[in-house]
RNA sequence: GGGGCGGUAGCUCAAUUGGUUAGAGUACUGGACUGUCGAUCCAGUGGUUGCGGGUUCGAGUCCCGUCCGCCUCGCCA
């Protein structure tokens, strides 16, 4: 044994002990016949102290010591004299006097210590990962996240539900985000594709009467990447038999009670507030809203068509909308530059062609470079409609319906943030339901799903799902934290006929589903029960239950943005042999 | 694929709107010091300003290209 104790371990309880420690050396306070050396491992610090009565060799190798050296040390815990007790450190109490110490292994003056006050720019910390997950912060967030999944663990398990393995190495799926693909030796020109999620072995295994299935399940999406998307994620992956989307969300509920009060101490009141996916868009302009404020989206278009404000009313005519926003109190904040950069913003960032403006005056009424265009009157009933008081900012896009949910929803955020509209330790979990079946694909001109292809619609939609596609809605929920899609789930198609008339509309035919699919029609023709379950996001999970911005900080080994690994240096090339083996061959494109 | 921000000493940053020999803190090296805990004090080393080209009497600063990191739109069933 290398160590008696970790150095977060030892309390006045141990004094008068003989311990041996091992860790890093943080910092060295040499004072020429004494030298403090702090040890540190992930269970925190303790005092070394170097000094007399013991021989001066001994101090002559401690003054040696330098950052991350890795040291064991032995001696006596001792109580520290009055008035050296570090309140600020838990073993604080006590010091260990070493007797001998051995330098395991030298630390040669790293690029950066985890102990720095000012942290390294990120490409360094991720080149030199090992240094970065020394640091207490993501020694704490790597832990978090241990416990987050040992929580959601015990609680499935005491429901009932089963821990199974699904493929790593499973088939392309038409349909979706982009696959990364794993080429077949033995099969010349086949690949692999590495799963997007679970999804159609765990409504396989529901066939199969693993009624509660669980699993902790690596995905892989080949797409660009954000502060809150990896190229590979981890989700909670689970799915249960002879449910509805009722229980489905019930038992999520439980689980984020537990969780929020395990690990963040906070009591959640069940069940979690709900809102369907058409009321989202309408009072937020977004399917995960942040509700931890108000701020919603208030629809002018009845009163924009009033006007004589040509944008207004030319926007009405050719049948789009008119909405907008009252930022409360935020007029005397905002110069006109600083509303021209959000101008900027909705029109570069989400293609709006505008921002119209009205700064609410001290005797209530409307002002703004346009205001001239509408009647006092109409200002009025804006007003009122916005619930105008003294020196609020009216902020309105007119635009298309989904342009006018786009610019107003990254106003809303962003509003959000500059105004300090919610305190950022406070947590917010809802649902979000009943999302369309369908989205219009444009570019292709087709159906597409909105969340994937083996979503159950409504029961009252089911006979017009053919004809109206469009207006059926799903069987679909998502649960939203802060405003961050935590996680999606929905009650899946279990009878054949319904599972064809969806990949018809898709634009499936009968012959390619049969070849990419056919096993769950084949699935679903022989006792396929009910059946429905939820992915949740666990790296979002944490980043969210840790206060944290970047899903990066959540994860030991992240990739950059452009997908690689600055310490490995993945993706990286390989030798021909293995292309040959393969049957792979690199074009290389000019341009 | 588009837009934006950034890259200067090992690290974190500064450098007067193009002007002398590119600075500071920290780290590092040497020295002093028996109670510090971000120890202190003294001295010192340390630079291809990401890379390539251009403009200019003169470029860290301006222009073009390129590489890398981050944010974001598109994309992400």
């Amino acid at each position: 044994m290398y160590r008696s104790h970790t150095c977060g371990q030892l309390r006045a309880e141990h004094i008068g002990g003989e311990v041996t420690l091992c860790g890093w050396v943080d910092t060295v306070r040499d004072h020429g016949g004494a030298v403090f050396v702090d040890l540190r491992d992930r269970y925190g610090k303790t005092q070394v102290v170097f000094g007399p009565p013991q021989g001066s060799e001994l101090i002559n190798q401690a003054k040696r010591l330098k950052s991350e050296d890795v040291v064991q040390a032995v001696g006596k815990v001792t109580a520290r004299p009055e008035g050296t007790v570090n309140s600020s450190l838990a073993t604080g109490q006590i010091e260990l006097r070493a007797s001998q110490f051995q330098l395991l292994n030298a630390g040669n003056n790293p690029p950066f210590t985890p102990g720095q006050d000012d942290l390294p720019s990120e490409d360094l910390r991720l080149k030199y990962r090992f240094l970065d997950l020394r640091r207490s912060e993501m020694q704490r967030t790597l832990m978090l996240r241990s416990q987050i999944i040992k929580g959601m663990r015990d609680y499935f398990e005491e429901h009932q539900f089963i821990d199974v393995e699904t493929p790593i190495l499973g088939r392309s799926t038409p349909e979706g985000a982009r696959d990364y693909l794993v080429p077949s030796r033995v099969h010349a020109g086949k690949f692999y594709a590495l799963p997007q999620s679970p999804q159609l072995y765990k409504q396989i295994l529901m066939v199969a009467g693993y009624d509660r299935y669980v699993q902790v399940a690596r995905c892989f999406r080949d797409e660009d990447l954000r502060a809150d998307r990896q190229p590979e994620f981890t989700q909670l992956d689970m799915e249960m038999s002879f449910v509805d989307a009722e229980d489905v969300i019930g038992m999520i509920d439980g689980l984020v009670k537990r969780l929020a009060k395990s690990i963040l101490g906070l009591d959640v009141a069940l069940p979690l507030p709900r809102m369907t996916y058409d009321e989202a868009m309408e009072r937020f302009g977004h399917d995960a809203p942040d509700l931890r404020f108000g701020m919603e989206l208030i629809d002018c278009t009845d009163l924009a068509a009033e006007s004589e404000f040509r944008i207004f009313r030319g926007t009405v005519e050719s049948g789009g909308k008119v909405r907008g926003m009252n930022a409360a109190g935020a007029a005397p904040k905002y110069s006109r530059k600083d509303i021209d950069t959000l101008t900027e913003f909705v029109k570069h960032d989400f293609g709006a062609k505008g921002l119209a403006w009205f700064r609410v005056e001290p005797d209530g009424k409307l002002w703004s470079p346009i205001a001239k265009q509408f009647p006092d009157e109409l200002l009025a009933k804006f007003a009122q409609r916005m619930h105008a008081a003294p020196g609020d900012l009216l902020l309105f896009v007119a635009d298309s319906w989904p342009v006018t949910c786009k610019a107003l929803y990254g106003l809303r955020k962003r509003l959000g943030a500059e105004l300090k509209l919610y305190d950022p330790k406070t947590m917010h979990f809802s649902w979000v339901v009943e999302f369309p079946m369908f989205e219009r694909d444009p570019e292709e001109d087709r159906w597409v799903a909105m969340h994937h292809p083996f979503t159950a619609p409504r029961k009252q939609d089911l006979a017009s799902l053919m004809s109206d596609p469009g207006n059926c809605r799903a069987q679909a929920y998502d649960l939203v934290i802060n405003g961050s899609e935590a996680g999606g789930g929905t009650i899946r198609i279990h009878d054949r006929q319904s599972q064809q008339d969806v990949f018809q509309l898709l634009g499936i035919d009968e012959n390619s589903a049969k070849e990419r699919f056919g096993f769950l029609l084949d699935a679903l023709q022989f006792g396929a029960p009910p059946h429905g379950g939820i992915a949740l996001g666990i790296d979002r999970f944490v980043m969210l239950f840790a206060g944290l911005d970047s899903i990066r900080d959540c994860i030991a080994f992240p990739k950059t943005q452009r997908a690689t690994d600055l310490m490995t240096e993945a993706p990286g090339e390989v030798e021909s042999k293995q292309l040959k083996e393969l049957n792979i061959q690199i074009v290389r494109t000019q341009t």
